[in-house]
DNA sequence: TTAATCACG
DNA sequence: ACGTACGTGATTAAC
């Protein structure tokens, strides 16, 4: 069947204008054209052409006379006049629509909804099509029917109905969302419905007697003031019927050929987006690429050639975004007056030829680790765009072109097989001398100099190090291992099989709910958007009651372990038989870092078999050293909260989890039990992580009024942390940003956003990232100093991994003793606060054994 | 390319 | 009435 997208455009279209016109400051072009509604309306007709791919697609409008409010004079009444400045905009959306080759219709005296519901009824007699409808107003979700689904937008994201889900959710069949309305009545079109009955009563009363008609009929069963009220708007409760029935029966002739979608005609949709100057979706179009950078440059056939000031700008380029496996394409230089092209012959020469000059470049780390890692620069443009919220991706290209230098991204060149590499290399040294200025500048105004200075561009360095080193894997370690999984999973999936009945892919999330909920019939639980829900928390539920659900469970988690570490490890050992991970230092909004091909921060270690993979990573000198940071986190918090309690747990060394257990409980620490603990630990992370009850409640598998009991009790108990979250949100408001501990600033936009939700989530932002980057900063901190520490002993000694609040370091066994001391003393007095810092340490014979 | 899932702190 | 805990990366399916 061929998919039919409805679109509501009027419900667009006001949608788009309401949602930014809130603050009174609209979006205009430079001729005051007010462009607000537009611009919205533009991206959810995006949005819908990217989600649906639609073969055909319609949009309605409400246009002229309305035959509801020439009959009913109080229809839609008390609603305030359409503002001109969305007026304006109306027929210029109709424009965009031509442009854009997408069909539109309206006709006096109906609204859009009236022409959408004519269109899906001929659908519906045509066995060919089926439609989609597009809108937010629930009045539509009347036309579901077996051959007509309904997209219903929601503040984020939508809901999908179709008849089935509808039910679902509403316990009634879908036409009678005009009974519905004839009940509850409909503020915002001024329909009266039944005064003094609302959506709950109403749902209920259609759910015992399905129709209007049949709550009338029965009206003697009904009891009390619902009874009276029936009986008193009767009149009203028939006249809203009608009022909120769409007219199926609009005189328009309806040939769907006519809505067939072929894309735009790009000339005329560029010019009108020009007019209106949206730049973004002028953009998409085509990248128009253009550089004020003088691209000029020389090249030379040997260093001799290179004439420079002191000042000099330089730029690697290699074949690979993982440069541990790459080829270098060339380098590039500038200074003042010249920009050079270096062939890649001639790289190692450049560099030591400039090595002695004031350096700037962009990813010094990569740099460091392909070419020299005794290069010095302290100014990598990369780190200090990171720094003020500029792009600082690894790929120059996105930096570029955020200021107005056009350029093609990487990708784009790998493409184009690197082909005039040249001119494209060069311009990126010319860019990071003509920038570096202005960003340094930036790194002052918003007093970013001291990280700057002191972590990020000390700290690229110990990456680089810890980058070459590696990590040694012997992945033979695991031979027996990946024999028992491949063989345990083949007679899983046997199984599985036979007790489904049917064979299918386990691993596709779509088939197992299908197979899981429909065929074997194990529960009913539908997802918004159709779709079923079999993540771990949803299969768990069934797998004591169901064998399969059990083995399923199982088949995932083999399966995980084989595929993202056991098999996939093995193509990153190198010749020298180890893995060399990136660090992104520029990555994170909190100042962590990332780790990627492979990442070797979420190496299995909560459960016992997927650890076991921790054996195949092993020294190359005798041991493995583990040195973490105990609670980190929590610390931080009890100094930033300033929280005296929590203070004094941490002084008198205590477990600080049976200690807020004790509290909350009004019981002496001895008394606490495990799941007292536990709990008491989820709350606190809870608090952390900016908790609301619900989320905890979820967490902790109890009821969210017992949840938000446990967040009072703990505010109640440690009021210096309720202060702290109260504060934090408030100056995040106030400013815009938040910072930590060492002054590294992270602005938080989504406090500004007009969406609810997303206002919720920059608070919880605003309380966490305080925590999680000064957290951040104190490791980042420790790694530069034991660094400077193992090379001024002389050990041989290496850091090799950083997994947020732990440090691995590949050592000698005789230098256990000492590197202890110097981890001790670097990692708990790198920094001063009103709580002592307190690592662990463990060795092993591999990483495994480190624990 | 995106969504779902699951590994880590 | 709504929708719900911070920060990441890799793999797979399905478009």
């Amino acid at each position: 069947m061929k998919k039919v997208v409805l679109v509501d455009g009027n419900n667009l279209i006001f949608r788009s204008y309401f949602a930014t016109a809130y603050s009174g400051k609209i979006m205009r072009n430079s001729k005051g054209l007010p462009t607000n509604a537009l611009y919205g309306f533009v991206s959810m007709i995006n949005k819908i052409i990217s989600e649906e791919n639609p073969e055909y697609m319609m949009v309605a409008f409400d246009i002229g006379k309305n035959f509801r409010k020439e009959k009913y004079d109080f229809y839609k009444e008390g609603r305030s006049e359409t503002p001109d400045d969305l007026k304006l905009q109306m027929p210029i959306a109709r424009r965009i629509l031509q442009a854009m080759g997408i069909t539109y219709l309206e006709l006096a005296p109906y609204e859009a909804d009236d022409i959408i519901g004519t269109v899906a009824a001929h659908a519906e007699e045509n066995p060919e099509y089926y439609s989609l409808i597009v809108s937010s107003d629930k009045d539509l979700l009347q036309l579901i029917s077996f051959e007509t689904e309904v997209k219903l937008l929601k503040q984020t994201g939508f809901i999908r109905y179709n008849e089935e889900s509808f039910k679902k959710d509403y316990g009634i069949e879908p036409i009678r969302i005009i009974d519905l309305k004839a009940l509850m009545g409909d503020s915002s079109d001024n329909i009266p419905g039944v005064k003094g009955i609302g959506e709950k009563t109403a749902l209920k009363l259609l759910q015992d007697y399905q129709s209007l008609d049949g709550i009338y009929a029965n009206i003697a069963d009904i009891k009390g003031k619902t009874q009276e009220k029936l009986i008193n708007d009767k009149t009203n409760a028939y006249m809203s019927y009608e009022l909120a029935t769409i007219f199926k029966q609009v005189p328009i002739p309806v040939d769907f050929e006519e809505f067939r979608y072929n894309g735009p005609n790009i000339a005329e949709l560029r010019k009108i987006y020009e007019e209106l100057e949206f730049h973004s979706f002028l953009k998409n179009m085509v990248d128009v690429k253009t550089t004020k950078l003088d691209n000029n440059f020389i090249e030379v056939n040997s260093v001799n050639e290179l004439v420079l000031d002191d000042k000099v700008a330089f730029y690697l380029e290699v074949d690979n975004l993982n440069y541990h496996q790459s080829n270098i394409l060339g380098l590039s230089i500038s200074d003042q007056n010249h920009t050079y092209f270096i062939k890649k012959e001639l790289v190692k020469d450049a560099i030591n030829f400039i090595k002695d000059k004031d350096l700037m470049t962009y990813d010094l780390k990569k740099s460091l680790v392909v070419v020299d890692s005794t290069i010095k620069c302290d100014f990598d443009l990369m780190v200090a765009s990171y720094l003020v919220d500029y792009p600082a991706s690894l790929d120059i290209a996105l930096l570029m072109n955020n200021m107005g230098e056009g350029i093609d991204n990487f990708e784009t060149l790998k493409k184009n097989d690197f082909a005039d590499l040249k001119s494209e290399i060069t311009l990126k040294s010319r860019f990071i001398y003509e920038y570096s200025e202005v960003i340094q500048k930036q790194v002052s105004l918003d007093h970013q100099e001291e990280i700057f200075k002191n972590i990020e561009m000390p700290l690229i360095y110990v990456l680089a190090k810890m980058e070459i080193n590696g990590f040694k894997y012997e992945k033979d370690r695991l031979q027996s291992m990946k024999t028992e999984i491949i063989n345990k999973i083949a007679n899983l999936e046997k199984e599985i099989y036979e007790l489904a009945g049917e064979e299918f892919n386990i691993s596709s999330p779509k088939q197992l709910g299908v197979v899981l909920f429909e065929h074997l019939q194990i529960a009913h639980k539908k997802k918004q958007n159709g779709s079923y829900k079999t993540d771990v928390k949803t299969l768990q539920k069934y797998a004591e009651s169901q064998p399969i659900v059990a083995k399923i469970l199982e088949y995932r988690n083999l399966n995980k372990l084989l595929n993202t570490y056991i098999e996939a490890l093995d193509n990153y050992v190198l010749k020298d038989g180890k893995i060399h991970t990136i660090f992104n230092q520029t990555l994170t909004r909190t100042g962590r870092l990332s780790s990627m091909d492979p990442n070797l921060q979420n190496i299995p270690v909560r459960e016992e078999y997927g650890k076991k993979i921790r054996m195949a990573f092993v020294p190359s000198h005798d041991l493995i050293l583990s040195a973490d940071y105990s609670q980190i986190e929590l610390r931080i918090l009890a100094h930033i909260s300033n929280c005296q309690e929590l203070i004094d747990c941490f002084k008198r060394n205590e477990d600080i989890h049976t200690m807020v257990a004790a509290d909350i409980h009004g019981i002496s620490q001895s008394e606490v039990t495990k799941t007292m603990r536990s709990m008491a630990k989820a709350v606190i992370f809870g608090i952390v992580y900016g908790i609301s009850g619900f989320g905890l409640g979820e967490n902790l598998q109890i009821s969210t009024t017992e949840a938000k009991k446990f967040i009072e009790k703990y505010y109640e108990l440690y009021p210096g942390v309720k202060d702290y979250m109260n504060n934090i949100v408030k100056s995040a408001y106030e400013t815009g940003e938040v910072k930590t501990l060492f002054g590294r600033i992270r602005k938080i936009k989504e406090l500004q956003d007009h969406n609810y939700m997303v206002r919720m989530m920059g608070e919880r932002m605003a309380l966490n990232t305080p925590i999680q980057g000064t957290s951040a900063d104190i490791m980042k901190m420790a790694m530069i100093l034991v660094d400077q520490k193992i090379a001024e002993n002389h050990l041989e000694s290496k850091m090799i991994l950083q997994i947020h609040d732990e440090i691995i370091l590949d050592v000698k066994k005789e230098e256990v003793p000492k590197l202890k001391e110097i981890l001790k003393d670097a990692m708990e007095n790198v920094v001063t606060l009103n709580v002592p810092l307190k690592i662990d340490i463990n060795v092993g014979s591999d990483w495994y054994q480190a624990k």
